[in-house]
DNA sequence: GCTTGACCTTGCCATGATGGGAAGCCCCAT
DNA sequence: ATGGGGCTTCCCATCATGGCAAGGTCAAGC
């Protein structure tokens, strides 16, 4: 399989397929007489591996401590569910960080009668340093507070 | 002011006022007599406004529209809205692909004892190509819908 | 055999926002 | 006048990905 078939077999763009390689994740392949590379199955399953940990949001470094552990395969469950309790944690943090902003600027908008009036409120309020950077202002009302 | 003082009293780091200074975001300052730039309050509240947007998620470039808008009094509230409507979308769409991540994963960890035996059903999920790629499943259970 | 088009190779550049560091100049206080 | 801290510019790195360009290769059709 060339890398073009790997590719569309694994959902990894060629691109990526070759970066993986120069970054160690993945290791050199076969090559064909004329220098193309070629892949057997298992390096198509491993792709396939990675591509769906990406989907999941791992980072590079993450995914290669996943194929270790799915290499070996007498490593207990339990390393692996670190590694996932870490980063559902992680994407955890970033969604109420996604909520907090999307909560302000909600109240913002609400605030704005959106018609065509000048002097907008919610340049106003971006002008004005007023929350965010304090600790917590009397917290008259918590936005992205799920 | 010096870039420092400047940096200090907005929140925005000295290496980031001249990154936007370089990109076009903010004019160039005065120069001391020695190259410095110095800032005028003026300046310093343009920075302010640029972290508080910067804080709430929004890209250089919608700052950039922002700003114009700030600067022309006579903008009507409603293009104002229609930006910050805009990418209250984008952040939505992000929270909704984090959370189905997450939510996959919650899912896979609950399936996972975390016990020291091999053989993970998370590995095994990842390796497995099953869902992500169809269009939807059966849909016995749809995670991130909130 | 030769041409053509699709594929492969490497290598470089770009993204977006940010931090790090080096080499050298400047200012102020001691 | 000396030292420390701040300023200047310039270059590099991040993370994962895409794009482009120049050149080699393969397979099909003539």
């Amino acid at each position: 399989m060339n890398i073009g078939e790997a590719a569309k077999a694994s959902g990894v763009s060629a691109k990526m397929i070759r970066y993986y390689e120069e970054t160690g994740l993945i290791a050199p392949p076969e090559r064909s007489p004329a220098g193309y590379r070629t892949y057997e199955p298992s390096e198509i399953h491993t792709l396939t591996f990675i591509r769906s940990a990406r989907n999941l949001g791992f980072s590079m470094e993450e995914i290669a401590e996943l194929l270790a552990l799915w290499r070996d395969r007498e490593r207990p469950r339990r390393e692996v569910k670190r590694i996932v309790e870490a980063h559902i944690g992680d994407l955890e943090a970033r969604i109420r960080a996604l909520q907090d902003m999307a909560g302000t600027l909600r109240h913002l908008a609400d605030a704005c009668g959106g018609d065509d009036r000048p002097d907008c409120p919610i340049l106003k309020s971006l002008a004005a340093p007023e929350p965010d950077t304090l600790p917590d202002p009397p917290a008259p009302h918590r936005f992205g507070a799920i």
